[in-house]
Parts: structure tokens; sequence; C-alpha cells
DNA sequence: CTATAATTTAGACATATGTCGAAGCAGGGA
DNA sequence: TCCCTGCTTCGACATATGTCTAAATTATAG
């Protein structure tokens, strides 16, 4: 009848409906990670020791041209999932945890459907 | 110097680069999310006492018509993220938890940047 | 000041995606 | 049997997205 994990029950979106603006808002930020290119760049640099990476080692490791890659951080950096510094010849990138955290919170506990 | 939380340490995507094959996985899975109607409708399911709903129910919260709901939740069904079956005269739809978990598996531990 | 290297911006183009109206397919009743 | 209701499939169409080439921008080195 109840939930029967220790959970705190429930992620956002299986608590209650989300509203129409929550679902633009975080459709949005989903749709910035949904492309398997950006996926990638942000596990590079969410993996990288250090925190920090340089355009030109992300350019390297993918098939792609430069503007692509750029394209790509622009859009990652717009969403607010990652943030970005010139400083001298190169540009530097980060990911900002605290905006990457909100995807995870979304579903994870979700666990059991509603009623059960 | 190294990370301050208690946590088990780094979501997939910060522990190690994603493969360009898991990527491409994850990114599809994503794409299915990555839509404001598509989440509105995951929601919905989610958070229905009894974990099922009739399309019927679902196609009434939106201004939208039935083929494109119909579609969503195609979508939907296609990523393994909900499931579904005729009975009778209506249709129903229920969330797979499994599916949904993978979502969240993946940025949840995030935390901190990796090398600080 | 000019040349060179690292990124981003701009513009173009092909493909993917969201939405709709019309038609097709069950099931349940008269 | 015939029809009506609920849902899906089909085809069309406008917009969004990913990628490229060419050009602009910013910084360092001669």
């Amino acid at each position: 009848m109840t939930v029967a994990t220790g959970q705190p029950c429930c992620a956002p979106i299986a608590r209650e409906p989300l509203s129409e603006s929550a679902a633009a808002d975080l459709a949005a930020l989903l749709k910035a990670v949904a492309d398997p290119v950006r996926l990638r760049l942000l596990s590079l640099i969410a993996s990288h020791p250090g925190g920090e990476v340089c355009v030109c080692d992300l350019t390297d490791a993918f098939d792609l041209t430069a503007p692509t890659i750029s394209h790509h951080l622009k859009v990652l950096r717009t969403a607010g999932l990652i943030g970005g510094e010139r400083r001298g010849t190169w540009v530097y990138y980060w990911v900002v945890p605290a905006q990457v955290a909100r995807l995870g919170e979304l579903f994870t506990p979700l666990a059991q459907p509603a009623g059960e």
C-alpha cells in the first residue's frame, strides 16, 4: 500500500504533476544535455583532474570542427551547466555542480510508481 | 585537495569520460524527456495514484490534439520510460522505474568538480 | 605593427522534431 | 450488423538543430 523504501519518497516528478512552466524550464535544461557530443563534453570537463579544461583539449577528442565544438560549449554554457573564461591565449571551461545537480534530483528518488 | 563530501564520489559522468556509444545511448534517453510535454506526461503518469493513467485523462491535461499526445507517449514508450496496454476501451500507461532511474544516476552524485 | 594561433560569430544547408488534420483500427452497445 | 468512441498511424508542413566553411575577434610573438 504505502511506499516500501526508506526514501524521502519520490522525485519531484513523481510527487505531483509538473507545472507547465516548470516543465518548460526543465526541458530546456535537459535539451542541453540531450546530445551525444554535449554529454561527452560535459563528462570530459567534469572528469578532468583540476576541474578545468582548455577548449583545445576538447576539440581534439572529437571528429568535429572547432566551430561545432564551440557551438556545443555555448549551449551548455547558456544552460548554466558549465562556466568558461579566457586566460591568455586559451579558453577554459568548468562544470557548475549546482546546475548539474538539478538534473539528478529530478529523477533520482523516483523508484516506485506513485500509488503502490 | 580531496573531495569534501561523504558521497561515494562522482556520478558516472564525472568519474571518467563517457564513451562515444554510451553517450549516444544516454543522449537518446535524455532526448525522450527533453520536451516540456513529455516531461509533464511522465510526471502525470508517475504521480498518479495507482501508477496507471488512461490516455483519455492525459489528453485533457493539454491543449494539444490526441495524435500529438499519442506521438509523445510513443516516444516515451520507445525509450523504455513508460509501458502501456490496452484494456477494453481504454489504453493505460505506467512508468518503468528502472529506466527513469538511469537518468537520475547519471548526474546525481556529481557535486564537486573532479580534481578539487 | 604585422603575423600567427586559438576561439567565437555569422551564414548556409540538410536533417530532425513537434504539431495538425484525415484516415485507419479496435471494442462495446444498440 | 452498424455505428460510435478512444487511440494510433499516416502524410504534410513549419520550425529547430547540428554541422560546415568563411570571416571576425582576441591575445602573444617577432
